[in-house]
This record gives C-alpha cells, sequence and structure tokens, in this order.
RNA sequence: GGGUCUGUAGCUCAGGUGGUUAGAGCGCACGCCUGAUAAGCGUGAGGUCAGUAGUUCAAGUCUACUCAGACCCA
C-alpha cells in the first residue's frame, strides 16, 4: 500500500506571507482605504459614540516631511487610531501653516533674479501670488508624505492658514482684541537694515567677524555717594560702562547691575594720566584686577564694596549731555566681559528694553531709517551712526569721560541681503497687551485646569506666562495677513477699529487677504470718513502683517467650523506637539482662546520630545547623522517608522540610527511572524461552526486565553493613557514570551498530527482565532497596514479593515488567578526541564529535546500539581516523548533526562514503543495511527 | 546666563513612599532543530545604575555640585 504520510501533517498556510514586501504592499492598501474611505465610514458607524477631537497643529508648508514632522504625525496616528478602536467617535483634520518668511524669503530669492532682468519691482502682491503658490504645491506633497506613513484624517478638507475664510478669521481675532482693549502700538527694537532699510528677522541675521571700536566711559554718579557709603562722602565718584557700539551712547538712558554682584568703589592711582574724570570708579570687584591692568592703574585703594541691588534706582550723569542714566538692576547683566554695569539704551537693544520698560524708561531711538541720527542729537545730528563712532569717542576722550579705548573683535550681526551691519532700532510695532485684559493672570489660571503630559509641562507653561512680555503681533513683511489699519496721511493718526477690521474681513472672505493689496483704501473706508485728529480725509493703509503665531493661534476656530466644537467648551481633546512648542503653538493659542473664548483651547496638552541620533544629538547634515523618512519607507516600510515610533519614549527625546532601525526590523518580523503562525493555522477554521467551548478547551489553551485577555487589559490601560512604548512592550514581549517560545512550540504537535475537524485541533484553533483577533487588533493603531493585512486574512472580508473594529474588551469572568499560578509552577518545572535537556545536548547524548525522557521526583504540593496536570500532557508540554512521575520526600524538584524509549515515529517524531504495531502503518506511533483513521485513511 | 527636562547592560526600555546577589525583550556567543524555514527552540555571557561629594545602619532611588545632551528664552 503506498499511503503518504507526509500529506497527513496540517502545515499552516501561506495566506499570510512571512514576508511583508511593505513597500508594495503599502501605497496598495492605501488606496484601498482611501477607496474606502475609512475615515468617512469610520464617523459614520461612530456617530453615536462619545466624541473625541484631536486638533492638528499645523506643519509649516514648505518641504517634504522629515523624520519630526513623521514622528509627531505617526504619534496623533496612534492617538487616533486608539481612541476609534476604544470607541470613540474620533475627529481629525489636519492642517497647514501657509504665512511667514520661510515661504518669503525663499520666493523672493527666485523672483529677484528673474524679475530684475525684466526691470519688473517686486511688490508685495507680486510676493503673495507666489508665496501662495508656493505654499500650494507643498501642501499637495505633505499631503502625499502624511497619508503615506498610513495617517488617518480628514486629509480632503485639510485646513490651511492661508484659505480666504482662515485669512478673515485671522483678521477678526485681531479685531476681537482691539474691541477688548489689549492691542495697543508701542515702540521696539528691532534688527534694522540699514542697507535694506528695513526690518529684520533673527533668520535673516548673518553673523560675521568684524573689529569694532570698544569703549570704558565713566558716568559720573549725582546722587550723593555717602548713601553707598560713608567712606565715600564727599568724593567724586564716576560708574565705568563698556560698549563696543558706541553710536548709541546718545541714546544712553541707564547703567544695569547684576543685583547679587558685588561692586567695588575704588581711587586709582593712574600711572599714566589716564581716568582723569575722577578719583574713585565703581566696577564689579571680579573684573577689577584685569580692569586695573588695562587700565594701567598701578596702585588702587578699595573704598567701599556692595551688592548691585544698593545702586538700585540711583542716578547717574550722561557723560557729555545734560541728562540723567538711571541706576537698574537686571538678571540679565553677566561678568563674562566689560565691568559688570552695562550701558543701557532701550531703543537699541531688547534686553535693553525690557530692563527700561520696567523701570519707566522710554524706548528712545534718535536713529532714522537710513542710519542717520535725528536732529534731537547734539553734535552728531545727521551722521550715519557707524561712522559717527570716531568723533564720540573724541568727543568722550575731549571730556575726560573716556576711561579708555581699544578695538575688540567679535561677531556681529549683518543683513544677509546687504551684507551691511545691522543695528537695533526702536520701531512703531503692535502688541497684545498679556495685562489690559487681565490675559496673564486667566492665562496662569487656566493652565493649572488643563491636563499636562507629562506633568511637568503645566510648570514649564506657568514659568512661561508669569516671564513673557507684551506679545509683538506686527512683522514688516508681505506674505501673512495685513493688519487692516489706516493712517492719516496728514496727521499720522492711525485708525484701528475693531468694526473696520470685521468689515475688511468680510472682504478676505471672498477674495482673501490680497484684497488688501489690491483695492484702493478707499474701498474699505467709509465715504465721508475723516480723520478723528485733524479731519483730513486721505488715508493710507498700515502694511505691517500679523505675527504667524497668531495664524495658528487662531487654528482651534476651525474645529468650530467644521461643527466639531462648540464655543462653550475646549475646541479639542488633545493637543500634541514636539516641546518647543509650549513657547509657540500651546502659547498662542492659549491667549487666542483665552481672550475669545475665556478657556483654553485643549483639554489635555500632550508634548513629544525631537527625534535625535543615537547618541542624543541633533540630527545635521554636517554631522551625517541624518535619516529620512522616505528612505526607510521605500526600503523598509512606514509600518517599520510607526513600530520605531512606538517603541520610543515619545516624552522625552527619542534616538534613531541604523542599529535601532535594525532591531525594529528584528522585532517587526518577531510581530509579523506571530500574526502569520496564528493566520495561516487558521485557514480552515471558521469559528462560527468550528469553536470549541471554552470549558472544554485544553487547560494550555484556557491558560493562553487567560493571558490573553490579562495583555487585552494592559495594552487596553496603555492605549487610554497614550502609552504607546507601554503598549508595544507588552505586545512584543507576550508574541516572544508566551507565545513563541511556549504555546506556539508547544502546540505545533496538536496543529500538525491531529485530524483536522478533530476537538483536539478544533480546541487549539478556537484559542489561536481568539488570541489572533485580539493581537491583530491590539497591534493595528501601531502597525497600521500590517495588522489590516492580518486581519483581511484572518477574517476573510477583503472589504472590512481592522480600522472599523473595536478593541478586544478584557473580560472580568474569564480573569482566573489560581489557573495564572498554577502555570507560574508548571513554567518553572518546565524551565528546569529546559536545563537539564540543554546539559545533555551539550553532553551529545540527545539532539532534537523528543530524544529524551524525563523523569521528575518532586514532593509535597508540587507532586500533587505535577500528578494533577498529568505525565502526558507533561509531555508534550515539554516537548519530550515520555515523563515519569516519582513522589519523593524531598520537596526540591530533580530532574533526570534519559533518551526517550521506544522508536521514532515517522509521522509526529515522537519516541514511542507502540511504532510498528499496527501492520497498515509500521512506521508511526499507535497515536498517529488514530489520528490518521480519523482524518485521512481510508480515503473519503 | 535663566526656565523645563534627560543620562540604568551593545539597542530600546522597567525599576511606588531609599532595604536581600539591579530586571525585561531584542542583539551577541554557543548549541539544537529543519513539518512557522530569509523561520523556530534552548543555554549563556553582558551593567563601578554619567561622575564626584554628602545624608543614612542602608542610595539606581534623597541632597549638592560637576560633566554630557535636548527644547525654549536671553
Amino acid at each position: 500500500m503506498t499511503f503518504d504520510l507526509k500529506k497527513t501533517v496540517n502545515l499552516p498556510s501561506k495566506d499570510l506571507p512571512m514576508k511583508g514586501n511593505l513597500a508594495q504592499a503599502e501605497p496598495q492598501r492605501l488606496q484601498r482605504w482611501l477607496a474606502a474611505d475609512i475615515y468617512g465610514a469610520l464617523r459614520k458607524a461612530r456617530a453615536c459614540r462619545p466624541k473625541f477631537r484631536l486638533h492638528d497643529g499645523p506643519p509649516y508648508a514648505n518641504g517634504r516631511i522629515h523624520m519630526g514632522t513623521a514622528f509627531n504625525k505617526i504619534l496623533k496616528d496612534f492617538i487616533v487610531k486608539s481612541r476609534s478602536m476604544l470607541g470613540f467617535d474620533v475627529a481629525y483634520i489636519p492642517g497647514y501653516d501657509c504665512h511667514g518668511l520661510p515661504i518669503e524669503t525663499k520666493v523672493v530669492k527666485e523672483l529677484e533674479g528673474k524679475l530684475a532682468a525684466r526691470q519688473v519691482p517686486l511688490t508685495p502682491l507680486i510676493i503673495r501670488r507666489e508665496a501662495r503658490a508656493f505654499a500650494e504645491r507643498h501642501i499637495v506633497q505633505m499631503n502625499r508624505d502624511f497619508q503615506r506613513l498610513g495617517v488617518l484624517g480628514d486629509w480632503e478638507h485639510a485646513y490651511r492658514t492661508m484659505s480666504y475664510d482662515y485669512e478673515a478669521d485671522i483678521l477678526r481675532t485681531l479685531a476681537a482684541f482691539v474691541r477688548q482693549g489689549s492691542v495697543y502700538r508701542g515702540l521696539r527694537p528691532v534688527h534694522w537694515s540699514i542697507g535694506a532699510q528695513s526690518a529684520l528677522a533673527e533668520a535673516e541675521l548673518e553673523y560675521r567677524e568684524v573689529v569694532d571700536p570698544s569703549v570704558y566711559v565713566a558716568f559720573p554718579l549725582v546722587t550723593d555717594p555717602a548713601t553707598l557709603s560713608p567712606a565715600l562722602a564727599g568724593r567724586q565718584v564716576a560708574i565705568i560702562i563698556w560698549t563696543t557700539t558706541p553710536w548709541t551712547l546718545p541714546a544712553n538712558l541707564g547703567i544695569s547691575f547684576g543685583p547679587d554682584f558685588d561692586y567695588v568703589a575704588v581711587a586709582a592711582s593712574p600711572a599714566n594720566g589716564h581716568g582723569a574724570v575722577g578719583p574713585v570708579y565703581i566696577v564689579a570687584e571680579k573684573l577689577l584686577p584685569e580692569l586695573a591692568q588695562k587700565f594701567g592703574w598701578s596702585t588702587w585703594q578699595t573704598l567701599a564694596t556692595f551688592k548691585g541691588t544698593a545702586l538700585d534706582g540711583k542716578v547717574a550723569r550722561h557723560p557729555w549731555l545734560d541728562r540723567e542714566s538711571r541706576l537698574m538692576v537686571g538678571e540679565h547683566v553677566t561678568l563674562d566681559a566689560g565691568t559688570g554695569a552695562v550701558h543701557t539704551a532701550p531703543g537699541h537693544g531688547m534686553e535693553d528694553f525690557l530692563i527700561g520698560k520696567r523701570y519707566g524708561l522710554e524706548p528712545y531711538c534718535p536713529v532714522d531709517q537710513r542710519g542717520v541720527y535725528t536732529d534731537d542729537v547734539v553734535y552728531f545730528a545727521g551722521q550715519q551712526v557707524f561712522a559717527a563712532n570716531p568723533s564720540i569717542i573724541e568727543l568722550l576722550r575731549a571730556r575726560g569721560m573716556l576711561v579708555f579705548a581699544e578695538d575688540y573683535p567679535h561677531s556681529y550681526p549683518h543683513c544677509w541681503r546687504t551684507k551691511t551691519p545691522t543695528i537695533f532700532r526702536a520701531t512703531p510695532q503692535w502688541f497684545i497687551s498679556m495685562d489690559a485684559a487681565d490675559l496673564r493672570q486667566r492665562a496662569i489660571a487656566e493652565i493649572g485646569r488643563v491636563r499636562w503630559l507629562p506633568a511637568w509641562g503645566e510648570e514649564r507653561m506657568r514659568n512661561m506666562f508669569i516671564n513673557r512680555g507684551d506679545w509683538c503681533i506686527s512683522r514688516q513683511r508681505a506674505w501673512g495677513v495685513p493688519i487692516a489699519a489706516v493712517r492719516c496721511t496728514a496727521c499720522g493718526t492711525v485708525h484701528a477699529s475693531a468694526d473696520f477690521m470685521e468689515q475688511v474681513a468680510e472682504v478676505f472672505d471672498r477674495e482673501g487677504a490680497d484684497a488688501w493689496y489690491v483695492r484702493p483704501v478707499s474701498d474699505f473706508l467709509p465715504p465721508d470718513f475723516a480723520c478723528e485728529s485733524c479731519g483730513a480725509k486721505d488715508f493710507e493703509k498700515e502694511m505691517d502683517i500679523l505675527d504667524v503665531w497668531l495664524d495658528s493661534g487662531v487654528s482651534w476656530q476651525t474645529m468650530e467650523r467644521a461643527g466639531l466644537a462648540t464655543p462653550d467648551e475646549p475646541a479639542s481633546d488633545v493637543y500634541i506637539e514636539g516641546s518647543d512648542q509650549y513657547r509657540g503653538w500651546f502659547n498662542s493659542s492659549l491667549v487666542v482662546s483665552l481672550g475669545l473664548r475665556g478657556h483654553a483651547p485643549y483639554r489635555t496638552v500632550i508634548t513629544h520630545g525631537y527625534v535625535l541620533d543615537k547618541d542624543r544629538e541633533k540630527m545635521s547634515k554636517s554631522l551625517g547623522n541624518v535619516i529620512e523618512p522616505q528612505a526607510l519607507i521605500e526600503t523598509g516600510g512606514a509600518d517599520l517608522l510607526r513600530l520605531w515610533t512606538a517603541s520610543v519614549d515619545y516624552t522625552d527625546d527619542v534616538p534613531i540610527s541604523e542599529e535601532i532601525l535594525a532591531r525594529i526590523g528584528d522585532a517587526y518580523r518577531k510581530l509579523r511572524n506571530t500574526l502569520c503562525y496564528l493566520v495561516n493555522n487558521l485557514s480552515d477554521f471558521d469559528p462560527a461552526q468550528d469553536a470549541v467551548p471554552f470549558d472544554e478547551l485544553f487547560e494550555i489553551d484556557r491558560w493562553a486565553l487567560v493571558e490573553t485577555n490579562e495583555l487585552v487589559r494592559r495594552v487596553r490601560t496603555a492605549y487610554e493613557q497614550y502609552s504607546f512604548q507601554s503598549a508595544y512592550t507588552a505586545l512584543l514581549n507576550f508574541s516572544t514570551t508566551q507565545l513563541s517560545s511556549i504555546y506556539f512550540d508547544v502546540l505545533k504537535d496538536r496543529l500538525y498530527t491531529y485530524a483536522p475537524k478533530s476537538y483536539e485541533r478544533r480546541a487549539a484553533q478556537t484559542a489561536l482565532y481568539d488570541i489572533a483577533s485580539a493581537m491583530i487588533r491590539l497591534l493595528a493603531p501601531i502597525l497600521a497596514f500590517t495588522a489590516d493585512e492580518a486581519w483581511e486574512k484572518l477574517t476573510r472580508q477583503p472589504a472590512g479593515s481592522v480600522h472599523l473594529a473595536e478593541f478586544p474588551a478584557y473580560e472580568p469572568a474569564r480573569a482566573d488567578a489560581a489557573l495564572q499560578a498554577r502555570w507560574e509552577t508548571l513554567l518553572e518545572v518546565r524551565s528546569a526541564v529546559l536545563k537539564e535537556l540543554e546539559k545533555q545536548r551539550a553532553a551529545g547524548y540527545i539532539g532534537s529535546s523528543l530524544e529524551a525522557q524525563v523523569w521528575l521526583r518532586a514532593g509535597g504540593p508540587l507532586a500533587a500539581t505535577l500528578a494533577d496536570y498529568g505525565a502526558e500532557a507533561l509531555s508534550y508540554l515539554f516537548i519530550v516523548s515520555q515523563v515519569t512521575l516519582e513522589s519523593a520526600g524531598n520537596k526540591d524538584l530533580v530532574v533526570q533526562v534519559e533518551r526517550a524509549r521506544g522508536r521514532k515515529c515517522e509521522r509526529c517524531w515522537h519516541y514511542e514503543t507502540t511504532v510498528g504495531e499496527d501492520p497498515d502503518f509500521p512506521t508511526i506511533c499507535h497515536r498517529c495511527v488514530r489520528n490518521v483513521r480519523a482524518g485521512w485513511y481510508p480515503a473519503a
């Protein structure tokens, strides 16, 4: 008789291939999701469920996505998918930030050459049209890139800060702040290019090494020095300041000291006639030795020592003008260079401006847009500031106020376009006051009502609001939403009313903010509009635009527009962005929402870290440690990127490197193999027909299901807490330690050798089906593509998607601590057996574990447990051919391994004494004979 | 310089209120299997818990400082 026993073994199918081939498979699956409109289908299916809204922080629309943006969007997708599978109706509308300097400078660079050749002037309107097209193009690309990652959302309706209604909303938001009295105009120092005669942003500066004249200048103390120390009574005392910009001295209004630094008043004996002003000078004590040497003092006598705070509120005199110079204290003062007494000109420096503001000094700036002193400046009016440096030094010397002068090399900002050195110049700007409508205090209170993940975010955020200044919302640029205000050409009065802005916003709704540039000012004004101050009727448009942080701070309103939130509630359940957004979007969104709605726009704020290299250093082209998401997707697949995202602790900065990705590849294969084993052993199983009731399953099957139930609980909790890494770890460890090395290994015998429809095999498949169904769904938020593929094979429903499903529920009734405890014991015995097997294997006594039989000698409860489980069942659990139990007085387990009895069964590979007993099947054991007769023989 | 945070095996991470020989998975080494096979199984070796100094009977865990790194300010 010829009967092929090989054909009576139920090997797994190849339904789910081991090789993912993700680079090809993912785009196809993406098309199916798109065709099936998974997002729309989900919204519909969950319509009656509690809502969960994730509002997208808009990435800037100027390039391909990089690791950081990919990481961010994948985390958001974890939230969207996991909340959906937890039963929520999840809304997620992606967005794009479109206005702003990076795009503007990019298109200006491109346009400059082209237009200059044709002698066409570069107008704001041309820039704006080009910038809009630029953003448009990049949004198309970024939409593709993000979706390729498997990110689910309402991509069709992605919001963009440059859409007409959005631009109008920005202006209406400004109007609202105007109406509540928070908006004011004031002077503020900005980087100013003399060459271009325009304001510059930080990003437009180029630092170059230059040599400037540095001067040490005496400021005579006006306040009676005896108030500092009795030792100074009747003495002439002067403070020495240091500056590398002598041209700012005409604008000096004060001198700053470090409050906690020690200062000394010293009487110097000039060695060579230097420093003839007065005999006593004040400088920081720590800097005295090097200063004395520099000034050429042969000897000196310290008359008094005091803290910087002692000088607070006192007054000095300007070195040549009849003007006071206020003595102040500020934390910005350092002892790195200079004298510890800092020349302060609030119109010519940011720190000077801020401390001046505290002390009530105005940002005095007697320099015009050409960098020329105004008529206000005696001696130097009409001179260009840098050109005036030598004359100023001469004047100081003549007045005896110059203590010392030297050339000083340092790096100084230059205009990147005209390459000229820049200056700080106070210019009129628009602000939102943090205090006029009590925004600061309300924000601080509101911060306490928001949930911050990680928790320290609350403190960081609060400190930021305590310390932040008023919000400067104006920019002297073209690509943005204009501040719709008009200026009387006759008297210069600026008219900025909320009503007017709202009327202009209606025009923006229809025509976009370009209307402000296209239309003449008269189009926006009532026919007989006249200046309140002078009655004139000629006006010009304000050409400043709004800070882009106001643009994105407005974004929560898109949630209301989309009908996803009402004005009386936070617009989003969660905001999740990088930690730089405490200062950015979280901040601006809070201010805007507080101003317009009276509450924060978010209930929970989650931050993630930055993507760094293996040494936790920034990725940069020069270091050559940059990893691009596109390359990874093309070689590995988006699921690898997603798995990596899940594997790292996103609350901190996250590392990525070739090695890390290699480990992620290992983990991916492990998870995929787990799914393969599950799905491919179920291709002939229909749970509706073939399932075995739980109580009738093998004990090991019930154990596996109890463990799976616990896994469900852990992973659900992890997702609920946004702890994706816990989910990842739990799923991977479960796959490895419980499934692959124990349950799957043990189960092979039963799955492969019992008759296909036998109770034994169906029992195993019943458990496997439950496990498969649970594992696939629990993995779905992370391995969006792979889980969907496995789900399709498991359910055999090509039209469905795992992303429409919900997580398996934890079943308290299934929890069985007693069973788990019993299995802890059994598995400890198993470990002991495996260890002994390894010894015999090393000795060359056995190879495969089925070549062995095992004696177990134990006493007490352990013996009882083993006996209860049964010797034969133990042999399957250990994957050995025979187990013999012997009771012994000793409590400790003794394991002994010998070669198995009998001959190797050709079919199940166990060693059995029954092999050869059946004349029909001389090469197989009794168990196999029974199974073959049950399933295959005689052939039906 | 300031605010906030981080530093535990090669990698990614666990290690409530300080308390026995510091854990996991992966990787690595060695071996087994060849009916999950570009798979599977087993055994094993890896750590002065960034460093220094304190507090304590006792510190990865508390304190101070130092070093390195990140974000935001200046």
